[in-house]
DNA sequence: TATTATATACCGTAAAGGGGTGATTTTTAA
DNA sequence: TTAAAAATCACCCCTTTACGGTATATAATA
């Protein structure tokens, strides 16, 4: 018998896996809360649940956040992440965390189940999708140049709209040198101009 | 009796409204799916049905051209749209293209209740959150400056790192009146360099 | 220890930015 | 329907900033 809570700020989401999951035999819903203030509580006081499908997005708080929280008191729970966003950034962030399931929120119903039970087995399941896009944003953090300290600063006051000579003011150097870290910015990220810059560096997640 | 059609690409979604309303004497779920091609086809094949709960990101397709289509030629329908995303311009656009429900996907259950009998009599019904961002959007419409449709054009191209020399090759224009655009621009969003524009333009929802 | 990355700085040219003027067309409103 | 307003186009002058190339000292690394 394999014991399941429910996270979720999607109350008629929350219904649909219970629909769903009631007619399996060997599963029991012990409980589901749309908070993460709720659904800690619940932890807190009841005897150990086996699986935790958990929402990202939450009123009052973040999926990512509580799955630390959790992995560390109680690191035999078995947790699955739900989300809409199929964002590498996410998905990175949620497996780091010890999440060993992650589900697109379109999701097949029976994708559910299958996560349930690999998962409770000590395997780990993600769908299609996020192994595809998990492997992809792997690879782009390894091709991505990396940008030092100085220059992540330089390249966010940039994206302000500071001009150089008010950046060198703020930062206490010469306007030539944050003219050479602009051009260096430039051509770790194969640009020529500001606009160009600002739209790679949203693009590769550095803004 | 109330027939009701769902479209929504997450099926446990639609499991729990089905679950939910299956309680209800006066409500009929004559269907759903999860595509658009697939509601067009039901809609197009079968007695006109009353409310339509319409989820507004689709894989194939958006809900709000859905929305202008069968509005087209269905109008008796009464679209209720349904959105995770609680966003003033999606609202803004909905209710123009004839929806008038517009819940969020967090809603409680009651409300999809509430909102099918009220759209059912005619009535509108946007829940709270809902109307405040769209109240909320409307007045920063009027407050923000109007930008021409070239100017927009012109927004899209600078932020994109062209400059102007390219950009006026591409309008078959003068690198003056590119500047000159780039200028009013400038004015209209009270900034003074590029950077500026781009993050001005963003926070302003123009790009 | 040689190599690479980082942070610093200068010079000359190209482009952007600020001001203004003005003609033609299209939209909007009286 | 006609006058006013907005939009699109184009030019001038001048200043500031951005961009491209080059260079040096230092810190990190292999």
């Amino acid at each position: 018998m394999i014991s399941v809570y429910i996270l979720d700020d999607h109350p008629l989401f929350v219904e649909g896996i219970v629909s769903y999951l009631q007619k399996e035999k060997n599963i029991t819903i012990v409980g589901y809360s749309h908070t993460a203030t709720d659904c800690m509580q619940y932890i807190n006081t009841h005897t150990a649940i086996d699986i935790l499908l958990l929402d990202i997005n939450l009123p009052d708080g973040n999926g990512i956040d509580l799955c630390t929280t959790i992995k560390a008191t109680y690191p035999a729970i078995g947790i699955i992440a739900l989300s809409s966003h199929n964002q590498g950034s996410y998905i990175a962030n949620m497996i780091e965390q010890g999440a060993r399931g992650y589900l697109l929120k379109n999701t097949a119903p029976a994708e559910i189940l299958a996560a349930i039970k690999a998962v409770h087995m000590g395997d780990t399941y993600y769908c299609f999708e996020v192994a595809k896009s998990y492997k992809l944003t792997q690879q782009q953090r390894n091709e991505q140049p990396t940008l030092s300290k100085r220059e992540k600063e330089i390249l966010l006051l940039i994206a302000n709209g500071m001009p150089n000579s008010e950046i060198s003011k703020q930062l206490y150097i010469s306007i030539d040198t944050v003219d050479t870290h602009r051009k260096n910015l430039y051509h770790k990220l194969d640009v020529h101009n500001i606009a160009s810059l600002i739209k790679k560096a949203k693009e590769m997640n550095y803004l």
